[in-house]
DNA sequence: CTGGGTTAAACCCAG
DNA sequence: CTGGGTTAAACCCAG
């Protein structure tokens, strides 16, 4: 195994940074040179773990169907930008050596986070769930082609039997949710690695570290931001009452505010709302309001206020337009009619003040008010111009952008929901405020080292992400952390992020105090299912977790795998070989067909690989060419439901599945 | 066989509809008493015909998936009103005797429509076809309880192929279009009436009858109309480019246009579009548009014009607001800016000058521009205030709101499009310009004799629709007879109609020269098959044609029942009966099950019963629980769909159906 | 091929 | 249960 000692890191980061470098390089280093053999005979020592060093972007990519029948795409980095595109990477801190990793799509709600029905689809991906081998070296890896395939609400249980069927289920929950289906929020996900360390045996994968989930990922098709795309007029009286009609992306007819609010000095001095019932909200996409009466009806001159759409559910609002309060007195207009009002950028520009006239005098006739779509994210230099997160506009900063994102469901503030560090760790990341902290975990290798760097796995590995996250917590007067830097800066909001609660990472070690027993040494064997037999069986490709073959194998840690070539034996040689050519081989490496490996010799197993058409779920639902009268069709689906269900819920009895695991496991 | 001499028609019609009726009924009569049999040995004599007494409603009922699990509704007749809800009825004339009646779903396009795989659904409907015997005095149905349940897409071919089975293709058009199941339209159907009558065998309904199409029937879901919902402004200066947005139905942005007009003593003497690009459509519901510059800019007080939408692809158009073009010299409005305007209703009290202040003096909040939403067929007056049909503006008459209503297909004017007469018959009825008369065909009995009116079978039998259809030509111009009166009454639009081509009844008389050979003897055979056997089969009730065992059946000209119960073999007990009790036994009779009817010892048909869950096409088609990748599916889903489409193109090749049939003629 | 708008299919609320 | 609005699932266009 290869040991790294050069513990320098890039000087790309502020002061304090780069002492932690120093400090978690030689912990690294140390355990990098004691290495696995020391690790089993001393198991209360630091434990490795896994951190997400880029998040999964929220709300990046739709959520394809299978019917769709194309790729679903590839889940970018939260970071991501067009010149520097980024991919949610992982990295094991404490270990170095072999590990594979799989990736599985689970429930939003933690910290027990269930199985979630849609599948990962991508490069890496066969059964639903993406399985691949870390780079030994920088124990990271960045998984640049994981797309998400929403399975139909009809199919969830199909596809919960699946994941059954390969066994994985990071955090035990079981497979109950699967009866109802209806309570598995279908439009978001988080995504959850499992690494395996590898254990005694070479090419076998025995050593689970605790599964780590990542933030939440919306399917950006269900989660429409609120936008206002345009007004038809952005100018009424101080004396309010004008109709307006406002043209939106959809909206929830309940849960929807046009808020109208003016600044002074940074200092909220006046709000009101646009005036409407629900019957006023056209088909989701428009709202015609009345305008608010102003806080004084006595100004001469026009004032900028500012408009936005809010949701009351989620606090999430809208990009602020300006918008103009006109004096009463509209016979001074007149004199405005034909020049350019002197407030306000474009808004006042076409404002109008009422009068057709002076917006026919200029635009186009496609443009009116004002459009905003598709706000980029780097969009700093918003058209609200209102200052950076102040008082109860804060999320106009575009810093906050993803807070005003969130999907219609009320979202309530959760740990799991803060953001996780995207990045190496700092003194007090460990330090929660319901955890211990673990004084004898560090982190290692901040930045990879130089023959390293831009290795052939993935082209960011071990960079340290250069970029600063650019949302703040979900809902930041519920966060603690978020009052201990008002700076809205990008220094700021990563130190604020780095001092989130780590709930997902809390329960890293297997030994913290209060923490879920994530480490029981018989956590990821099946339920119920006889250990014996399983440490024998020899499959030659960690590839098997996604075949059918491993659908009989008991234990989600049990990756078994040799070696496939000197390659990933070596770490050196690998990372002395042209990016190219380790890359092609690591690949081929998930090529593999199982038919062509020799080292299998288990008939047992390609027993396993017929398709299970025979149960009996998986028929009835063919649509023959007699059509069932509805009430018949119904009371079919809902037997097979039950069947279904009883198989998910009381897996342990069914004869058949317990028959095929206690032939697997008592064989080879 | 029961003759009625009774041939005084009610005296409810016009002079020249009596008149008809007359002569009608002696033909009738003579029919009546020579009977069937002479009838097959002078082939030429005229022949019984069927006509539609009430036409379904156009666009009254949506259509219902199988998925949705529920009724599908009942097709209104197009007469319906909420004290007087009709139904579709058809009626036989020349004819006095039992007949069955098979309705099914066909496409929109003829002469020769094609089966249509929407299913019909309802009291006495099964596999998608409704099958009753009619009321055998009366000679008339009224369909109180027929639903349409759409199929989807992907369920064409298997739809189609059912229809095959039960062999019901009333224009032998067969099956090739359920290859190419997007050239379909789901969104629209016609009802085919197909009438058989009693044989020379007492049970048997070997007798066809020109199959009848209903006018085309649309899926209120696909179809809204063009309508205003509301408008940011009803007013605007002369100068034009004033900028408004219009809340709409939904409308399609390339195929729709914001038309402003005015009228001056029914003459049009201005239009103009308003300007907008098809970005500027929002969501489908929305439409940001500048308005157009008035024809002068010289006027002092404002005028009332109109805007509508419009969609060029079928002249379709919306109903016409008030809109309110005001003087360039804005200055004078301040005196204005309390009081009303004058001109104009409430359109114009919207209007405000383009200064907000005036429309917060009144309104309450929700009320903005106007609306208009389902706009009643019988509000005859409507907003617009326009004369019923002038110039361009004829479509703003009531009478022709249906022309206003057609899907956004583009729709070409279709000889069988033109509104087929809901009641008797005129003169000229069958002097269409491009087929000839036929001398020797006569309506008959346009009323019931008293004692039937009222009747069991349908409260609607018999009456002659009193009200006027409510819909004119599709394509007004582009009809000859439109012309010929610009009466836009409702006796001119009526006698419009009844003089329009009738299409679909221009083919009656099988002698008819040019026609389509409909009455060649072996019309309604199967394709192919034998003829021979089938004659001697006896199921023993009509409802058999809806039963598996009629998949073998070769003619589905061959209805072949025995009579149930005596009431049914003897007309004038069943009308002497009370309704109550003869509707239930004509009810009963449908719900006899096969395998209580003693008279049937075919085990033939029993081997039919079973679902031919055998063929190839209805496995591969299951979900099962191993998730397939999509191209896979796809690849199978495209086998399953070449497969069924062999079985629909070359079924007279396909062993198996082959099989069937001959087993089935050659019995009993 | 992708992103993303639109239609067709399901679902479900309110009367 | 109905009518009919809304969501979820498919489809498909434009770049």
């Amino acid at each position: 195994m290869d040991v790294n000692i050069n513990g320098v890191a890039d000087a790309n980061g502020q002061q304090p940074v780069e002492e932690i470098f120093a400090v978690s390089d030689l912990l690294d280093d140390i355990i990098g040179v004691i290495g696995n053999d020391i690790k089993e005979a001393m198991p209360p020592l630091p434990k490795p773990f896994v951190e997400i060093t880029e998040q999964p972007h929220p709300k990046a990519i739709r959520f394809r169907y299978l019917c769709e029948g194309r790729s679903a795409g590839s889940i970018p980095g939260v970071n991501t930008t067009a010149d520097n595109k980024t991919f949610p990477t992982i990295r094991v801190q404490g270990y170095r050596g072999r590990a594979v990793v799989v990736v599985s799509c689970v429930t939003v709600d933690g910290p027990a986070h269930k199985p979630h029905p849609h599948n990962l689809v991508g490069k890496d991906c066969k059964k639903g769930v993406c399985t691949v081998e870390m780079n030994s070296t920088t124990m990271s890896y960045s998984f640049n082609n994981l797309g998400i395939q929403c399975v139909k609400k009809k199919e969830v249980a199909d596809a919960l039997k699946q994941r059954l069927d390969i066994r994985v289920d990071p955090f035990r929950t079981g497979f109950n949710h699967a009866t109802e289906a209806s309570s598995i929020d279908l439009n978001a996900v988080r995504l959850c690695f499992q690494v395996f360390l590898e254990g005694k045996t070479t090419g076998r994968f025995t050593e689970p570290l605790t599964p780590v989930v990542s933030d939440v990922i919306y399917d950006k098709k269900a989660m429409s931001d609120l936008t206002i795309c345009r007004l038809s007029d952005c100018s009424a009286p101080v004396s309010g009452g004008k109709n307006i009609i406002m043209l939106c992306e959809k909206v929830v007819k309940e849960d929807i505010r046009v808020r109208f609010y003016e600044m002074q000095n940074n200092g909220l001095v006046w709000e009101g709302n646009g005036e409407f019932t629900h019957t006023d909200v056209h088909k989701q996409v428009a709202i015609s309001f009345r305008t608010p009466q102003y806080r004084t009806q006595d100004i001469t001159e026009p004032v900028t206020v500012f408009v936005r759409l809010e949701r009351p559910s989620d606090n999430a609002c809208s990009e602020s337009l300006e918008f103009l309060m006109t004096p009463l007195d509209t016979g001074s207009m007149l004199d405005h009619r034909r020049k350019r009002p002197k407030v306000g950028g474009p808004a006042a520009a076409a404002a109008g003040f009422g009068v057709g006239k002076l917006q026919s005098t200029h635009g186009t006739g496609t443009t009116l008010g004002r459009q905003f779509k598709n706000v980029d994210v780097d969009d700093g230099a918003g058209p609200s111009g209102i200052p950076a997160t102040h008082g109860m506009f804060y999320s106009n900063n575009p810093n906050t952008l993803f807070q005003t994102q969130m999907p219609k469901q009320e979202i309530k503030p959760e740990p799991g929901d803060s953001p996780q560090p995207y990045t190496n760790t700092l003194p007090g990341m460990h330090q929660m405020p319901h955890t211990s902290p673990v004084p004898d975990r560090s982190p290692s290798h901040l930045a990879p080292s130089p023959v390293m760097q831009g290795g052939p796995i993935s082209p960011h590995d071990g960079s340290i992400t250069p970029s600063p996250p650019v949302y703040t917590p979900l809902q930041a007067p519920a966060n603690q952390q978020y009052y201990q830097s008002n700076m809205a800066t990008t220094m700021g909001s990563r130190l604020q992020q780095q001092q989130q609660p780590q709930n997902n990472n809390t329960n890293q070690a297997g030994t913290m105090p209060g923490s879920v027993p994530l480490f029981e040494p018989n956590l990821f064997q099946g339920w119920g299912e006889p250990q014996n037999g399983l440490e024998g069986l020899h499959v030659g490709n960690f590839e098997m977790i996604n075949s059918d073959a491993s659908m009989g194998m008991h234990l989600p840690a049990s990756l078994i795998m040799q070696g496939i070539g000197g390659n990933l034996n070596n770490n050196q040689s690998n990372s002395a070989i042209p990016s190219m050519n380790s890359e092609l081989n690591f690949n081929r490496l998930s090529e593999f067909d199982l038919e062509r490996l020799p080292e299998i010799n288990s008939s047992e197993i390609r027993a396993l690989l017929v398709p299970n058409s025979s149960l009996p779920v998986s028929q009835g639902q063919s649509s023959s060419l007699q059509q069932q009268q509805a009430q018949l069709q119904q009371l079919q689906q809902q037997q097979e439901l039950q069947q279904l269900q009883q198989q998910l819920q009381q897996h342990d009895n069914d004869e058949e599945l317990t028959d095929s695991f206690n032939r697997l496991s008592t064989n080879d």
